[in-house]
DNA sequence: ATTTAGCTTGAACAAACGTTCAAGTCCAGT
DNA sequence: ACTGGACTTGAACGTTTGTTCAAGCTAAAT
């Protein structure tokens, strides 16, 4: 049987974004993707190589997600804000929220696995562009101060958004994090 | 050979600090507690038990020592601010921040052990209650605003914390994690 | 229909891993 | 000095892990 290229790197995607790259053994895959260890390796190469592609997935999919709510929204601040409470309230609900899977793997690789690592790093500033991107669009339209740093603030948004979704594990109060999200927001208009 | 049970334990949060749970061997704890298997185990019970233990060595170490900023600082705020300085600037140097461990277990162990995990939240519970109480005692100083919940401050503190940590990891600019350190600190006297 | 190249399967491999347990060592009590 | 209990050592165990490779399957070309 055939399988779906494109299809077999989403769910391994949703895997490994689920069990971090260690936790994820061959056979959880294998089972995952329905396919065969040979097949594996003939598709993606290594372990390893398969998760540096499914790293490379999952920033492309922040980075359209992004988009979408760009496009959906009344101004780019609104953008963002959407997209921080869509990662953190996935359908509505707290407790579903995953760890950022770049987080997870910055975290996870800090010493055991350089190549990784460095790949999440990547990822992550790719990401805090596209937060820049948006903020320059936000001071175009005068909704930021025309004295702003938009790349302290993009930098300040990624550092904010990785503090939430872990502190997001620790916490049951929707309402506690509904609170910091609005403060973070709040507060981007004031240039520091 | 005798070994000291409370240097093995503070050797094994090294190394687990350094390593996490899964990337941490036996053979890399026989070698780094200078320990052969079976005295790990009638010492310790387990690779998790030890780890739990770890855990709670690691809060301890951290209780103490925002103690100690307390005692030397001139007001609590400012112990807070040394102590996430000192957190972050390890040595003075940015490159050698770690992540913090309870951190660390909360984003590797978020699916595959729950017991780790729910160790690890507690942890993080209890850091927290210390950053509320200095928080009191500022507000009992006059340094906060007599109408600022405590208890939220701590949980925003926790928050940032987690996601500067995380952001120094892409980071190379030592003077933009003090930006957002002065940043976290000099918002914090006015109330959200 | 036959052939062939490309792909998939899955048993098996070597290495790694957490743990056990028999043998040896140490030390305190007699 | 001797004894016995507590502790340490480290070989070995059973299981897990990432990976390989021979056999089989599929589909396109002739």
């Amino acid at each position: 049987m055939k399988y779906d290229h494109a299809q077999a790197l989403n769910k391994a995607t949703e895997l490994f974004w689920q069990k971090g790259y260690q936790g994820t053994k061959m056979r959880d895959l294998q089972e995952h993707l329905d396919m065969r260890p040979g097949s594996i390796y003939a598709g993606f190469g290594s372990k390893e190589a398969l998760f540096l592609q499914v790293l490379d997935c999952y920033v492309e999919q922040s980075l359209i997600k992004i988009d979408e709510y760009n496009r959906l929204a009344t101004h780019p601040l609104e953008a963002l804000k959407d997209f921080v409470s869509g990662f953190i309230f996935v359908e509505g609900k707290l407790e579903n929220c995953k760890v950022c899977l770049l987080v997870k793997t910055v975290s996870e690789s800090e010493t055991s696995q350089p190549k990784l690592h460095a790949h999440a790093l990547l990822g992550l500033q790719k990401i805090e562009q596209k937060f820049t991107d948006l903020f320059n669009q936000a001071q175009q339209l005068k909704l930021l101060s025309q004295t702003a740093n938009t790349e302290q603030l993009g930098k300040w948004l990624q550092m904010q958004i990785m503090g939430l979704v872990i502190y997001s594990k620790n916490c049951t109060q929707q309402q506690d994090i509904t609170l910091m999200i609005e403060h973070i927001f709040s507060t981007l208009r004031q240039p520091s």
